[in-house]
RNA sequence: GACUCCGUAGCUCAGCUGGAUAGAGCGUUUGACUACGAAUCAAAAGGUCGCAGGUUCGAAUCCUGCCGGGGUCGCCA
């Protein structure tokens, strides 16, 4: 059992005692609350439990920690205090820093893997960028956060799936074919009238050209509407397979890629529509179809059909967000950016008037990034004057760092990407920092392996891992599992770059004061254990990230 | 105007369900390579936590109001 386990259990024993010896009164105890103390001497754990305890046992804390600290007689304890208003601060004996290492070294590559999740079934939405250009940096931002968050969930226990929200119909993709039929008649040498609400893109005309490579102007002498009808299927299939790839290259995945269409062909938007009106939370009026969604928080009702009997986005959403209830997930998250954020009531609106509990659905939202080089804000990229899409992203600064820096941050901060700084291969780069961290415990294995140290830790006296250093290195990556827990349970991927930052902070400084190769075989086994879990535990990290942990760099 | 995010060190940001002396990176200053990778380390300077109330043993954290900044308010998606 681990340590928190156990103090946690004994205070609870100890609470019940001093109840039933009549030290105070209480309904209900608070909930046992250890955390590891701002100051070293204030032991290895501390509880504000007793603070907690006295308003409803209306006793003063000091009375109730003293009636607590009286009953603990725990073996493993080498004292327990009272301090401030009325903290209870843990000294334990040094055993269980080393029962620790050991139960870490022991699972190995899983260790951080917890079962806090409790197998909830949780479905992830997220990038669900529109099929009809590249994606941008706006759209890394929720790539490389939700992929982060996927992974963490998974490593919480949570039964996770991921989705990507295809919008293979509507407006938008009409154009992207009216868009494509433009350029493919320019580079025919024929005039066309670019449309209005077009994609200006470069890859837009770059489309075009590959049509003419691969079947020259065969559509050209076409009936118009059957050469969009075509041209629509073929820049869409384009499209998308591009997406993949810009997502793949990004480290991010999806396990169902779920297309709007199939909500407009199987009859799914009409159904719903048709609950709907049943149940009396959609109406009809000047022609068209409204949610009541007023009913339900929303500023003003929604139309779902238009007056000309086309279905609104929404429509499809509400459709969208019923088949996704119906699939049997305990949450639903969807990241979406804050251009998004209106959009939330009408949906949840929808949800509810469907009749789900609108609080399955949680909606992550993105605030902006914006790019910074040389102090200054880029607008657009200077080979194509569009906006800087994903794909030159990582060619300017990398992969790592780039989901590093998306990564980094809280979601609900504005992101400030500094492409200086996510270049700079230096110590100013926080990514690099840490796969440095990771490299050199590598680069230790190997020297250790020529000095014939014997690694295997299960043979090793780790009690002579006594410098505040290694101590230190300890107590932090005893905390993972549960950082992981927290961070998952808050949908908050940057916790784990933190944590991982602050892991290599630790390690790199233990490394500046401690040898390994060169010191007495014992200790240089143990520490040679000690850097196997740190090396473990940050590939963990960087793994969860969706970064590559490297041997050499 | 409504909704929402943000306001913490010169800059960019952490600060978990309220807890003990508010933290990190960058930048600045000063030190450390004849030893496992200096992409590193050690140290210093730097803060009325936007303002004002409230809640309580205790507030950067919760509540209210105000001020400042970003975003959104379509029968677009």
């Amino acid at each position: 059992m681990d340590i928190k386990q156990l103090l946690h259990n004994a205070i609870i024993k100890a609470a019940q005692q001093a109840i039933a010896d009549g030290a105070f009164h209480a309904e209900e105890l608070p909930a046992v609350v250890l955390e590891v103390p701002p100051q070293k001497e204030f032991g290895d754990y501390a509880t504000n439990f007793a603070l907690q305890a006295a308003r409803a046992a209306r006793t003063k804390p000091r009375a109730i920690a003293e009636a607590l600290v009286a009953r603990l007689n725990e073996t493993w304890l080498t004292k327990a205090e009272i301090a401030g208003p009325g903290f209870i601060n843990f000294y334990l004996k040094s055993d269980w820093l080393y029962d620790m290492l050991a139960a870490i070294l022991t699972q190995g590559e899983t260790y951080g893997n917890t079962t806090a999740g409790a197998g909830q079934r949780v479905q992830v939405e997220y990038v669900s960028a529109n099929p009809t250009g590249p994606l941008h940096v706006g759209h890394g931002r929720g790539a490389a956060v939700g992929s982060a968050l996927v992974n963490l969930l998974k490593a919480a226990g949570y039964d996770v799936q991921s989705e990507y929200y295809i919008n293979d119909a509507g407006n938008q993709i009409d154009n992207l074919a009216a868009s494509v039929n433009a350029r493919y008649l320019e580079l025919l040498g024929q005039t066309a009238e670019f449309p209005a609400d077009g994609y200006h893109g470069r890859d837009i005309i770059d489309t075009a050209q590959r049509i003419i490579d691969h079947d020259g102007d065969k559509y050209l002498h076409m009936d118009a509407a059957e050469r969009l009808a075509i041209f629509k299927e073929l820049a869409l299939q384009e499209k998308l397979a591009a997406l993949k790839e810009d997502l793949q290259a990004f480290n991010v995945d999806f396990d169902v890629w779920f297309s709007e269409r199939t909500l407009h062909q199987s009859g799914a938007i009409a159904q719903t529509c048709k609950l709907l009106q049943a149940n009396g939370t959609m109406y009809e009026q000047d022609g068209a179809l409204w949610l009541k969604s007023t009913c339900y928080g929303d500023d003003k009702d929604r139309v779902v059909i238009r007056d000309n009997g086309i279905p609104t986005y929404l429509a499809a959403d509400i459709a969208y967000h019923r088949d996704k209830a119906e699939r049997g997930f305990d949450t639903l998250i969807n990241i979406w950016g804050a251009d998004h954020h209106g959009y939330i009531c009408r949906v949840k609106a929808a949800m509810a008037a469907l009749g789900y509990n609108s609080d399955m659905l949680e909606v992550l939202v993105l605030q902006m990034v914006s790019l910074y080089q040389n102090g200054e804000l880029v607008k657009m990229s200077k080979r194509t004057g569009q906006s800087v899409t994903l794909t030159e992203l990582i060619e300017e600064v990398g992969r790592d760092a780039a989901r590093f820096f998306f990564i980094m941050r809280s979601i609900d901060s504005q992101l400030d990407f500094d492409l200086d700084l996510a270049k700079s291969r230096s110590n100013e780069n926080p990514v690099y920092y840490i796969q440095y961290a990771h490299a050199r415990i590598a680069s230790i294995f190997r020297q250790a392996a020529e000095a014939g140290i014997d690694g295997r830790w299960e043979k090793t006296e780790l009690s002579v891992l006594t410098t505040p250093f290694e101590i230190d290195l300890i107590k932090k990556m005893g905390g993972y599992p549960e950082e992981i827990a927290f961070a998952a349970a808050d949908r908050a991927p940057h916790r784990i770059a933190r944590y991982a930052h602050d892991l290599a902070t630790l390690f790199h400084s233990f490394y500046n004061q401690c040898r390994i190769v060169g010191v007495e075989p014992e200790l240089a086994a143990a520490r040679l254990a000690l850097v196997t879990a740190v090396q473990t535990t940050i590939r963990h990290a960087l793994t969860l990230l969706g970064i590559d942990a490297p041997e050499k760099m």
